[in-house]
DNA sequence: AAGTGGTCTAGACCACTGA
DNA sequence: CAGTGGTCTAGACCACTTT
């Protein structure tokens, strides 16, 4: 099966991720069905007219994500669809969105505060004072969530104001942060009596906890989180992947 | 810095696996720290006697992990040490091997059955008759973890005392099975009775819970999970990262 | 034997950064 | 401007799988 692809060499997107781009395109359009054969490499590059390893490539960066799989002396194929590679940053299973609720968060509190784990999680002096900012999520005005957030000196102008109109992420998006890279925990616990209260609990119920430290691509770190949902309203998704370490072995 | 690297021309390690191998060892090691800046590709090349390409291949390899950071025009240096990549299979964080604890696993029940949860979520055929498991994960005599495992046909000969003497997937590894995928549910929820008397819960304790479906390269599926852990004893672990699609622009 | 992917070379030119 | 990484070429030989 011969892929339809343009290049354009007058462009300034490489040409191996023009092609990237396009074989990818061709797959999630179903052009290309897992267990399919690939055109081998030799041909598409005479075919494209560029170098083999121009060709390579392009080729690696869908092996790399799983979207093929290639076997020494046989073949490149279009892999199966479970096994496509899928990180995101946070990996948060919404219910509200799922039914189309409405969600939105209040900012109970606001402050700013040295917190010696926080900080420790963050790797900042124990005495830095951090914006603290403490949140409760709702969906169709029913609590679901409750949230605790230390951010960093460089963030301890953000508002009340601006945490109501858009998430947290977005706030810190805007201010020029761009978090790679998240530490997180999850588990289980029994609340307290205001967590109890706050998020409308029965007795009995217990709580679901997630805490994460996000950093950005310096290792400068971004936010600490502590957070508690409702057993009933929240799960986490995460797709966890083989470790391929580095200089390790095909 | 030039890290001394040893290349054995003759060896059938391909020669940008050998130097990436010792790359990281270097960083590892300590030789070279966080913000340290990294030889150029061209002087190693030259240096090492070996093409750019092959040096390139190496060191994206190192890039990609996390562990270097190019910048265009500038140059090579060591990132820093918490946004090093490290995904792993199963991110159990178990406090058992931490205290030193003796983990001991017991069979509780083994036979073979149909369940529509467990086959849809491996992808088979709703009438399957499928290996069930299902075990209790103890830590010095006290129960901790209560897990319910199905498994595809072709491991239907599994026996428990293969169970007893190693975990689920060191046994699949012996019978040829290579999960590299898993897609994971983290969530709590009440104790049933049944639960409660098995793992020895306190009136109000939660349950902490994870299910999961593992997958092969081939996109076949190893086993699904239905498992749930006392929230005292555990707690999962996940590093997140930002999704690098691709044919993505760096 | 034929065909595939895996590795490697020895260059070339370009784009970007900082002095 | 010099120095860096980013891209690309046109080959070569090898290792592996299937026929």
């Amino acid at each position: 099966m011969q892929i339809p692809v343009v290049l354009d060499r007058s462009s300034t997107v490489p040409l191996y991720q023009q092609l990237a781009e396009q074989l990818v395109a061709a797959i999630e359009d179903g052009l290309l069905k897992p267990g399919d054969p690939f055109e081998n490499e030799v041909d598409m590059a005479r075919r494209l007219d560029v170098s083999r390893p121009t060709v390579r490539q392009a080729i690696a960066d869908l092996v790399r994500h799983g979207l093929l799989v290639r076997r020494r002396g046989v073949g490149t194929t279009v892999a199966s669809a479970v096994i496509h590679r899928r990180d995101e940053l946070t990996s948060l299973h919404d219910d509200m969105l799922r039914r189309g609720q409405q969600p939105q968060t209040r900012v109970l509190a606001l402050r700013k505060e040295t917190n010696p784990v926080a900080a420790r999680a963050l790797g900042l002096p124990i005495e830095t004072t951090m914006l603290f900012v403490e949140r409760l999520r709702m969906a169709d005005q029913v609590p679901t969530a409750l949230m605790h957030n230390w951010l960093p000196p460089r963030y301890d102008d953000l508002t009340a104001e601006e945490l109501d109109a858009s998430s947290l992420y977005a706030v810190l998006r805007d201010r020029g942060a761009h978090p790679v890279v998240a530490h997180q925990t999850i588990g289980a616990r029994r609340p307290t009596a205001a967590e109890r209260r706050l998020l409308g609990l029965a007795a009995g119920d217990p709580l679901l906890t997630m805490s994460r430290r996000a950093f950005d691509a310096e290792g400068a770190p971004v936010e600490f989180g502590d957070h508690c949902y409702r057993y009933d309203q929240y799960a986490f998704d995460v797709t966890v992947h083989e470790p391929d370490r580095p200089g390790g072995r095909a």
